[in-house]
DNA sequence: CTGGGGATGGGGCCC
DNA sequence: GGGGCCCCATCCCCA
């Protein structure tokens, strides 16, 4: 089983971006693509920019990402983290319409304490004055409102037990909140080439693109002398030398270099019953 | 059509 | 926790 498909894929039909988009920020990656004022400046040095110097929209470490909450269980007054992504980028997901009250905590690593969540649900409902009849089913804190008790199950008692991270941009989950801040990457595609403007998840993918710009090819076969420059490629290149190749046809054993290349030929019409 | 190269994506591991 | 790297995978293009 390939790592890459632990965690499902359904991008949208096209799996790369459509770098065209770039140019206009358009179409359904304009919110993640995050072009350098810095663009042109100097050359060949990579940019990555840091969050300072993205726009104002830009990615937001503590805003885009949320903590799930139960599916089976959705809070009332549209309070799912997942209904629906903010109109911009680094816009804080909008408060539940019952906590109005509450400030906006981007750009704050402190959440809120547990009080002062309870004082803002009394502040906010008029009917908080009432005994505190809400209870949270994991840690056993009173609320005297809904609202409050499900802003606190979101912030905290869920997301704790559950140990699980979704992605705002997307609806995927991760265990770890690093796994998902290296995911969210992948939507908001912070380092830029300089040379060309095009925007990757991560500085070696950038490092590895420019090099098709230097034509710097620093991975060489040792059977040919061959060079190449992402390792990957001579590692499929290095395949071509071998007699047997890595993968194989259940069917007729022909082996073959490439995983790609097996299945061409399986859905050529090797695997059909013969 | 097949095989191979180029380019890129993405999760995991290690430091 | 973050960066760098590894490894695998995939798509596109071309000979």
């Amino acid at each position: 089983m390939p790592r890459s498909f632990l965690v499902k894929k359904h991008f949208n039909a096209s799996k790369k971006p459509n770098y065209s988009e770039l140019d206009t920020h358009t179409g359904s990656l304009d919110r993640r693509v995050i072009i350098s004022p810095y663009l042109y400046e100097s050359y060949p040095m990579p940019v990555i920019p840091q969050p300072e110097i993205l726009s104002s929209g830009a990615y937001s470490p503590i805003t885009v990402w949320t903590t799930a909450v139960p599916f089976h269980s959705p809070p009332p007054n549209g309070l799912s983290p997942l209904s629906g992504y903010p109109s911009s980028l680094g816009r804080v997901s909008p408060p539940p319409p019952s906590d109005t009250s509450s400030k906006d905590h981007s750009g704050s690593e402190s959440p809120i304490s547990d009080e002062e969540e309870r004082l803002q649900s009394k502040l906010s409902d008029p009917h908080a004055i009432e005994a505190e009849k809400f209870q949270c089913n994991l840690c056993s804190k009173t609320y005297s409102t809904f609202s409050g008790l499900a802003k606190h199950k979101q912030l905290h008692c869920d997301a704790q037990s559950r140990k699980s991270f979704s992605c705002k941009y997307c609806d995927k989950e991760y265990v770890s909140l690093g796994a998902l801040k290296m995911h969210i990457r992948t939507h908001t595609l912070p380092c830029v080439c300089k040379i060309c403007g095009k925007a990757f998840s991560r500085p070696w993918l950038l490092q590895g693109h420019i090099r098709t710009h230097t034509g710097e090819k620093p991975f060489s076969c040792p059977h040919c002398n061959r060079a190449f420059a992402d390792r990957s490629n001579l590692r499929a290149h290095l395949q071509t030398h071998s007699d047997v190749k890595k993968y194989q046809c259940k069917n007729c054993s022909k082996t073959f270099s490439r995983m790609s290349l097996l299945h061409k030929h399986e859905e050529s019409g090797c695997c059909v019953a013969h």
